[in-house]
DNA sequence: CATGAATGAGGTTTCATTCAT
DNA sequence: GATGAATGAAACCTCATTCAT
């Protein structure tokens, strides 16, 4: 809806013009990537002069963290809610979780945010250090037990699914590189691979 | 091994400090990135001087695609050879395979070239196009013949499987990337994640 | 006169920079030649920073050709107008031509730019194409004419002179190469030189 | 001759070798001019390794010196002889010396010598000092001579040549340079250039 | 507030020159 | 003597950032 390559015309309200500044970031990032991206491209892209970015980020390095939060706080919140439900079971627990990423995150153009996290955090270790204590590691504690929570009722098919929590991402991850690099030559089935891994995780408690 | 009569010119040590060019390189572009590496930085680590790069390197991208090259092109032998047995089981094979990919990449400083593959290679479309043609697509047809091979002997757990060969690799990419941002906190256990992975993939003829 | 609404978006002093940079590049091409005369040496001749050229001149090549054009292309107005006139004798009109020559290059800083022309431009083929088939060919075209109308009027002294239309220039490129190896040591006349050759093309109607 | 594009074999003498270097490099420079001429292309051009160039000259700058005087220095002693004749007539002589020039200049390798200096002379002032003094007004002073003693015979037909007599050498430097920068698109008539000047300079004593 | 002209640090690449073999 | 691998100074050009308007 608004990741056209127009330059659009002057945002007025402050908060919808760091907002703009953000949508044009991730165009532009997800484009070039971190290091290529010139600030003045996202400033046309945004349909700003170039200063005004830095009214509203003080450099190009805040820019990309707040791009980063941007996209992955919202998530969080619903996470954490759906993950502790202990009503429903397990299976359909994950299911709901996978068609909340599916939707939020890889339909959207949150996707390219979730690429840019995976190709250019390694080059940003305060970025890594933040999102895994306040992310990753508490997803990761929830998803340890909505398993250990499985595997009480009988219905976790691999004890070995236990060691790594980290394998439930992989639908993820894998489906945001694979589309990255070589979209353009073969798609991948990413629904196929929520349902493998739902079928890999998780067996009717009578153990079929 | 690689001390066969050269290619070219250069005399005796050549090969070798064409070799420790690719050793300073994977140094220094893993920890910085292909952008943020410097020639002088990867000379200097090499123990030569700026220009030298330049006599075994036309420019700093063709050392970034030799040094893919050079940890990609052993790899597929192997791989060709094993994916390609029909007289052993499909879980063997995958086994082996994952062995393989465990000992040669993985354990070794490989790892850091292929992490460069997945976070660099949507910036060099040409670098993703021939690893596609080369590598992913003949790659991924064996492993589509073996889970059809698994699938006629009743082995196959889930149909969801043959839709995303692609997920085979999932171990792979999650331990990568997993350890480049997070290794500092936190582990990943690659082998549990291997051996779910076998759980999920086959299971005994009989349905057990 | 160089005032007009300007093409682009630069505003106010912005033409007079790009007119202080390119004065800037005559004195020190002039000085240096174009491959020793460096874009830094240029910016602080003209008083601004480095990368202030590139935002007027796309890299050093271009600079250099702007450089020409705006030497030459004024020129080559003026000269259309009078070599056409016909209602002159040719003698007349050659005078009035080399009088312009004389005050408009010779005397003005444009012999700089005209001696570089000649010394630089058989290493930029494209400039020489260029200005052969807009200025040369053409300027020529008008001087076989007139060297045509003063010999059916019994004015060509020699009619070797028909032949070689280039020589007219002669007193121009020889007082430029002259002047720009030799001037130090000793002169050269060049008022003498065209009255030479206008007593060489021309005599006057009864073979005096 | 000696100036095709194939690298040939090794010469052996070390004054053949010193004489192989000066050809490669007048093909080299003529080709790109001096900054742009890459000492391992003339090392290649000559056949040779690129550190033998540095045996037999100490530096780039000492290479192209060496090359201007290896062409110059023999054109001066005919010179000197031909203009010193006093027993023939002045417009003889110089058509001798026209043809002279013709034949061993502008007709041979040497021609691009000759454009070398005029090209590349300005940057190399010590150059054009030392051919000043020893060539250049040596040449200017047995012109006047000459152009005196035909004035006395009452042969010269404009006086103005006698202020001038650098103009006698336009024939010469306007070939030259047209030839550098046109001749791909349009030749200069050498042999009616000099018939002009000599028309232009000479009429029998009776002023026919 | 907004702008974009101006800046100069920084990185890639070239190539004259050296020197160990 | 001859070589060419190695070097690093030097120059082009880019772009994040500043600041006068």
């Amino acid at each position: 809806m608004s990741n056209e390559i127009s330059h659009r015309k002057r945002p007025k309200g402050s908060e919808e013009k760091r907002s703009a500044i953000l949508d044009a970031a991730v165009t532009v990032f997800s484009r070039k990537g971190f290091a290529n991206a010139r600030i003045e491209d996202i400033a046309r892209q945004a349909g700003i002069g170039k200063g005004t970015v830095y009214l509203y980020f003080p450099d190009k390095e805040s820019l990309f963290k707040s791009l980063v939060a941007s996209a992955v706080e919202p998530i969080l919140e619903h996470a954490d809610r759906f993950l502790s439900e202990e009503d429903t079971s397990p299976r359909e627990t994950m299911t709901t979780v996978y068609d909340m990423i599916d939707t939020h995150i890889l339909q959207s153009e949150k996707r390219h945010i979730i690429r840019l996290m995976i190709t250019e955090m390694s080059y940003f270790p305060d970025i890594a250090a933040y999102y895994h204590t306040n992310i990753v590691s508490r997803g990761l504690d929830l998803l340890r037990k909505l398993l250990i929570r499985a595997d009480a009722r009988g219905e976790l098919r691999s004890q070995h699914a236990l060691k790594v929590p980290q394998m439930v991402f992989a639908p993820v991850v894998m489906s945001v590189i694979w589309n990255a690099l070589f979209a353009r030559f073969e798609s991948i089935d990413t629904h196929a691979a929520f349902q493998f891994y739902l079928d890999s995780l998780f067996q009717s408690a009578d153990g079929a």
